[in-house]
DNA sequence: ACCTAAAGTTCTAAAATTGAACTGTCAATT
DNA sequence: AATTGACAGTTCAATTTTAGAACTTTAGGT
């Protein structure tokens, strides 16, 4: 399987695979969080080679997680930042951490604290319900086939021919 | 860098990218969550090479997010199940397919719905404070260095020497 | 004239992934 | 008794990605 076809398949999650599903996309977005915006900090922050680098920027701005910004004229000089759609990969950000914080922290405890300016705490995300605002759990959960759902077996057939 | 040093960095977001980064791993998983346990199944599904699956599901176990089962002797045969640490996993999975939900879709919509069993009704995952219960912004959110963050700069250098 | 900084690009070697065929065990079928 | 098929992998050559290092371009500072 291609990248390409995994961001045409009738799934949201392997359609984000296909936007952050590598070793270093999410790695990028970590930085631009932290409020990285140029391509020497990104490169030194993560020790990503130049090249790869390069690269994943343009793909980021290209699926419209990044906005590619001049910040100066000559030499013209450019920076990247979230945009909303980037802006909304927050809970997936925090999700990751989460999962992290819980499960691969050595006897050290927690690499980073996060604290909500709202109630001045420091906490942890939780996924809720949006119509009931229980925490989820995936028993509870069950799964329909939405109107972008895979075409019927029939017209598959159809477009094989 | 190689997979083995994501694991190590004093980052939690770094830590689980080792395991859930690449193009595989969070389809897999998908899978599991929707029940899918043997390896042919996943084979079938997925259109991943057998090879690859073969290593993958081994990685999944070795990191304790899959538990590798006999389901029958003679011959034998195993099948592949979440562990709690693979389970804990379902936030990061529902985050995500929110995100291609919200950006990724086509004009038909989404592919799938979800249903929670609690209250009965379609929803979207949200994000909260487990602290105030608030939905969480990026900007809301501030960083501290936690116990088990990145050494001291002198102690660094010394290893170094 | 020379050095440095920033943001890339180019090149070769190494590593990961793909695609396809092959293996071993056993049950069911011919 | 021999053949077929299901399942859970393993093996191997060819292709694609990634790593590592050097190089390029534009301009300011000394």
């Amino acid at each position: 399987m291609k990248w390409d076809e995994l961001e045409e398949q009738p799934c949201s999650l392997a359609r984000t695979v296909a936007v952050i599903g590598d070793r270093w996309s999410l790695l990028i977005l970590r930085e631009c969080f932290l409020r990285t915006r140029r391509f020497e900090a990104f490169q030194s922050a993560l020790g990503i080679t130049r090249h790869l680098l390069a690269e994943r920027l343009k793909k980021l701005v290209r699926l419209g997680v990044l906005r590619r910004i001049p910040y100066q004229d000559s030499p013209k000089r450019y920076e990247y930042i979230l945009t909303q759609k980037g802006l909304d990969l927050y809970p997936v950000i925090m999700a990751i951490v989460h999962w992290g914080d819980t499960h691969m922290v050595d006897s050290r405890g927690r690499p980073m604290l996060h604290e909500h300016q709202n109630c001045g705490k420091l906490f942890d995300p939780v996924m809720v319900c949006s119509e009931c605002g229980e925490p989820l759990a995936a028993k509870q959960v069950h799964v329909h086939p939405g109107p972008g759902a895979r075409q019927p077996v029939a017209l598959k057939a159809e477009k094989v021919r």
